[in-house]
DNA sequence: TATATTTAAGACAATTAAGTCTTTAATTAA
DNA sequence: TTAATTAAAGACTTAATTGTCTTAAATATA
């Protein structure tokens, strides 16, 4: 698995309060609700993007979260370092310790480049550019029960 | 995390097999001691890899681990999808259900042919140029103590 | 045949990831 | 001021992964 469930839901949720372009705050078990996650656990993971500085939440009545910038200043990248960290950009591929051109493992040479194609393709993708997708092609956030 | 600590370990232990170069079997317990591997948990992986008839095996005295055929006609997409599943190369990145054209979700065109590309990776790798490799640029395959 | 060697198999424990529940704090509105 | 709403925090449960240990089966050799 590329991404942990908590990145997974993280983005998708991130997305779709995107794609929501609400003026104030959006409440979280709305979210939960429309995507079917569970609402603690997502709860949970948006408290993780507002400490990272990617979402800004507010307590009460109309409270909820909103992005903390513009949708096309925050990428995936954002959003999967600040849930699952930047080990997936960073270590080997073999689980092997100091990632490097010093003293490399086989798969070193092949994995570097193919990461980094990796990272590019988390970097250039804004929330911005994606929620613009979503409506254009008429993307899926969510399971669908055909 | 892109492959488990179970794929990791059989990587490494496969190819350090080949490496050897060796003519019978050699003993599971000599490769787990070589690269720190436990042993238990290193003969549960290799038993995977002999179920899917990668790998022979021999119980008894001059028993062991052998490659199932020749070195050049195993590759690493081989072992990753014999440990782990073919989820990596055929799974929606953001875990809907049912990866594909009809429905694809946000990151399908992005990641599609990011896949194919990964997936690729590990199919033009076979034990043989990776052991080669390991030969000619003397890479590492265990944790260094410096 | 008896013993030592080695993988197979499965029970078991420890750790991590995933998911649920309860309580607290902040805020709004009646 | 009181009640309702909502995120924050943390305890707790469940499931999956990782790792350990014991016993059984197969095999060679003395
Ligand atoms: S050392 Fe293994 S990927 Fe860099
Ligand atoms: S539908 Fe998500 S990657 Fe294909």
């Amino acid at each position: 698995m590329l991404l942990s469930k908590s990145t997974e839901y993280g983005i998708r949720a991130t997305l779709y309060l995107t794609s929501l372009k609400q003026e104030g705050y959006v409440s979280i078990r709305d979210i939960s609700d429309e995507l079917d996650i569970s609402f603690h656990f997502l709860t949970k993971i948006f408290q993780k993007l507002t400490q990272a500085d990617l979402l800004q939440s507010f307590r009460g009545p109309r409270g909820g979260v909103a992005l903390a910038r513009p949708a096309d200043q925050i990428t995936l990248l954002d959003l999967v370092t600040a849930i699952d960290g930047p080990a997936l950009f960073t270590e080997c591929v073999l689980g092997l310790p100091g990632c490097g051109e010093r003293k490399p493992c086989p798969l070193h040479e092949a994995w570097g480049p193919e990461r980094d194609n990796l990272k590019a393709l988390f970097e250039n993708a804004t929330l911005a550019s994606m929620a613009a997708d979503l409506e254009t092609f008429d993307l899926r956030l969510k399971i669908l029960h055909l």
